[in-house]
Formats: C-alpha cells, sequence, structure tokens
RNA sequence: GGAGAGUUGGCAGAGUGGUCGAUUGCGGCGGUCUUGAAAACCGUUGUACCGAGAGGUACCGGGGGUUCGAAUCCCUCACUCUCCGCCA
C-alpha cells in the first residue's frame, strides 16, 4: 500500500511511475488528496469538539466533588449538543478514512526506475544469460514421459486422492524433491539466512500484511471453519513475523529463509501451459526473505541474484535473468528478476524464480519499521525471491541432463540424493 | 469438547467510575561518583495521528454499549493459561 503521505508530496512522479504499468492514475490519486484533506478537516474538528468535552466532563466531576449538584446538572445539559456534533464528525471522518483505504487498495506499488514501460512478459528484457546450453544426439523426452517411465512422479494417482494439481512423488522421485529442499536450505544457511519452519496457514491479518488480501483472495484455499488460509509461499508467515514490529535502530539486516508447500488455487489455466510439473495447486519451495534498511535495498537485491545464480550453477542449468517490465511487475513490487531454465524437451524457458523488492510497499501494511537516529520511526524495505520453486527446477533437471544411461544428477546435489543416476 | 482463570507500557505487576497515559520494580538511556567497571544515588524512558506552533486527540486484547466522565460497569468476539476429556 502506498503511503498518503508520499500521495500528497510526489504526485506527479508516482503518476509518471505508474504509466509504466500502463496505468493512468489521475483521477484516483486526485481523489486521494481530496478526501485525505476532508479527513484530515474533519479530523481537527472532531479533535477539538473531544478536547472541549473533555475538559467539560472534568468541571462536572470537580462539582460533584464540591457537592455544587445543581450546577453539575447544569453543565451536563452543555455537553447533549456537542455530543451530537461529535457523533456527525466522527461518522465523517470514518467513511472518509474508509474511502481512502479502499482507493489505496487499489493501486499497485511504483515501478523502481530501472523499469522499463511494457504491456506484458514480451516486453520483458534478458539482463544475463548463463553461458552453459544443453545439446542432445537423440530426441530429448518431456519431463511428464521420463516422470512416468521411471516411476518417480505420479499425477493419476494425485487426481484419485485429491485433485488435478496435487501429484505424489514417489521413490527416487521422492527422494530428489527431499534432496533439493536439504541442498537449497544449506545454501541459503551458507549465504547467512536464518531457517524457519512456519506455520502452513496463517490468520487473515497475515494475509492482509503481505497484501494477497483483500484483492487476491481467490487465490489462496480458504479454511473457513476457523478462517484460516493456506499459504501460497512462504513469504507470508516470514514476513508477518515482522508485522507490527519497530526495529530499535538503524543497524539491522534480516535475512530469513524457509521451505514450506506452497497452496495454490490459480484459476484459469489450462493446456500444455499446465502439463506436468509445469503448473501445480501444491509445490515445494524455499523462499528468502530480506529486511533491510532502504539504503541497503538495492545492494541485498543483488545478492538475492547471485546467490540464485549460484543454484542454479551448481545444478548445472541453463538459465536467464528478465527484468519485468512495467505490465508485468507484480502489484506489490517496485523492480522483479525473474529466472528462467531452458526446458530442452518443451523448447521453452521456465519460470524458477522471482526476485523482487517491495521498497516500503509491504512495510506500509505491515507497520514494520526502524527507528532512526532522529529518534522518529521509517517504514523498512522488504524483499524476497524463491530459492528456489521446486517443480519446474525439477522438470529441468530430468529434461536437460537426460542420457541414453538415465537422468544424471548433477555433483553437488549427489551428496543428498545418495545416487549418481536414475 | 467440558469447567475455571486471565489479557494493562520492553518485561514483571498495581490499579473496580473523575486529578490515570496510567503506582511500583526490573530493563534501557543520560548523569554524579570511579583510573575503568560494578554498586549506590539523581534524572529520563510507549505508539500513532491532527496542528505552522502552542497544544490537542486516540490507544490498558478487538468491537460495541451505559455515563457528563470508563483501564475500571455491561454485551460480544478473539486469544492465553490451568484442570478434565480426546488424540499424534
Amino acid at each position: 500500500m502506498l503511503e498518503i503521505g508520499r500521495i500528497r508530496n510526489e504526485k506527479e512522479a508516482i503518476i509518471e511511475g505508474l504509466k509504466k504499468r500502463n496505468i493512468d492514475a489521475t483521477t484516483t490519486l486526485d481523489q486521494l488528496i481530496e478526501k485525505d484533506a476532508s479527513w484530515r478537516a474533519a479530523k481537527t474538528e472532531l479533535e477539538s469538539i473531544a478536547a472541549e468535552l473533555n475538559k467539560l466532563a472534568k468541571e462536572i466531576g470537580q462539582l460533584f466533588k464540591e457537592g455544587k449538584a445543581s450546577e453539575a446538572e447544569a453543565a451536563k445539559t452543555q455537553t447533549s449538543e456537542l455530543k451530537a456534533t461529535e457523533n456527525s464528525l466522527k461518522q465523517d471522518v470514518e467513511s472518509f478514512e474508509k474511502e481512502i483505504t479502499q482507493l489505496l487498495y487499489t493501486l499497485p506499488n511504483v515501478p523502481n526506475e530501472e523499469v522499463k514501460a511494457g504491456k506484458n512478459e514480451t516486453d520483458n528484457e534478458v539482463v544475463f544469460e548463463s553461458n552453459r546450453t544443453h545439446t542432445f544426439d537423440f530426441e530429448p523426452q518431456a519431463h511428464w514421459d521420463i516422470a512416468k517411465k521411471h516411476e518417480l512422479i505420479d499425477f493419476e494417482l494425485g487426481v484419485k486422492v485429491t485433485g488435478a494439481g496435487f501429484p505424489f512423488y514417489r521413490g527416487k522421485g521422492a527422494k530428489l524433491q527431499r534432496a533439493l529442499i536439504a541442498f537449497f536450505l544449506d545454501e541459503a544457511d551458507k549465504a547467512g539466512y536464518e531457517e524457519f519452519i512456519p506455520p502452513l496457514v496463517v490468520n487473515e491479518a497475515s494475509g492482509y500484511g503481505t497484501g494477497q488480501l483483500p484483492d487476491k483472495e481467490g487465490q489462496m484455499y480458504h479454511c473457513t471453519v476457523d478462517d484460516f488460509y493456506l499459504i501460497p509461499t512462504a513469504e507470508v508467515p516470514l514476513t508477518n513475523i515482522y508485522r507490527d514490529v519497530i526495529l530499535p535502530n538503524e543497524e539491522f539486516s534480516i535475512k530469513l529463509t524457509g521451505y514450506t508447500p506452497c497452496f495454490r488455487r490459480e484459476a484459469g489455466s489450462y493446456g500444455k501451459d499446465v502439463r506436468g510439473l509445469n503448473r501445480l495447486h501444491q509445490f515445494d519451495k524455499v523462499e528468502i526473505v530480506r529486511i533491510e534498511h532502504p539504503r541497503n535495498t538495492a545492494n541485498a537485491l543483488g545478492e538475492m541474484l547471485d546467490h540464485v545464480k549460484g543454484l542454479l550453477d551448481k545444478l548445472e542449468l541453463q538459465y536467464r535473468i528478465l527484468r519485468l517490465c512495467g505490465g508485468d511487475t507484480g502489484f506489490a513490487s517496485a523492480l522483479t528478476y525473474d529466472f528462467e531454465v531452458y526446458s530442452a524437451a518443451q523448447e521453452k524457458w521456465l519460470e524458477v524464480s522471482s526476485c523482487s523488492r517491495f521498497d516500503t510497499f509491504q512495510a506500509n501494511r505491515l507497520k514494520l519499521r526502524f527507528k532512526g537516529e532522529d529518534k522518529k520511526s521509517q517504514l523498512c524495505h522488504t524483499l524476497n525471491g524463491s530459492a528456489l520453486a521446486l517443480p519446474r527446477i525439477v522438470a529441468a533437471l530430468l529434461e536437460n541432463h537426460q542420457t541414453p544411461e538415465g537422468i544424471r544428477i548433477p555433483d553437488a546435489l549427489r551428496p543428498y540424493t545418495g545416487f549418481d543416476f536414475i
């Protein structure tokens, strides 16, 4: 959520920034500024009436104490008119607040200066390409065929027991999952991220904190009996650790990681894009989350990119990094880099990681702040990234490391799998 | 699931209708003393918002109510703890 003060002060810059997302925010911002002014006027008036009422109440108390009951009764009548005005002002203030919040919820984050304008994924820029390529002297098979042949993943069994998008992993397929999770967590640990095992369901407040609610409600599974939501990513519980927190000084750099299954209802996709492991309702992911002083955000994002690069290099995969254009950058993000690995068999790039900086957008909703040197509190910056999401990594490993002898496990992973080939 | 007790400032813990944003202790910060530290003593120490400022408003788990006036009374919801039951 954007800060109202920023809208007041930097209206033109926000309008320019949001143009990169193909959004003309002029009307919304004008409405916000107008409503904010009305709100402040009403609020000032309300507070002065409240002050007067407080004063009268004290005087009445004093009169009773001195035994001047009749004077006190007379003073009481004075308050009724003021109270009526107070009540109507209270309602005004509340309705302005509600309208302002509603409008603020509709505005996405302002893209970073590095973000280029653009409509959709076709306008994303490739900013890095790894120097590895995968070549085959035979026709490579798609991962769903490989998985079936080696009995690694059973999609039909998932349909039977749960439904589409909930596969069973079995045998070496299950061990490969476990190996990847352990590998990713160990690498995150080496990079200084503290490991957490968070709850997999969260309450409503946490959903609001990271911005899944109120808008993207349909994306999450909702346990209505208890009003809990299944997490769509570990970002939600990990970032919400710091909801309503004021860090005591400017010396902080918080690095968290966690492995969780992720649950996404994700309606509306079908066909080849969702075949096999490409899109699931439940999948595994190791997430990294950072909470940073604004001055360190750019640096932190760079470190996250290097970290993910390192993972993909160790897995010996061909990949590239995209800087998302305005139109493709997520609602809460100011700047997002996507990692894609090449799938030789599917002849397409698969997104395996997304690293974003949210600047104050999440922190504002989370009320996550730090005390500056001047003792005033300021909003922190939050960042997060996948390091990494498993299903597409598994797809890429199976497809790109297939040999006539089977699937070759990259060296870095062998200590974790305990086998060299599938 | 049943019964009971709770929820107050960083922590502990007072406060049952007015002078309570809140006693006190611990912790934190500043100072005195000390070569330095500890102890002792003195002072200070929540958050947010409105206001140019003076100042003001709100917050004692959340929401609502009673009252001129609520941390304090009433209703409601959430959570925590204890005992019993059930259970990995």
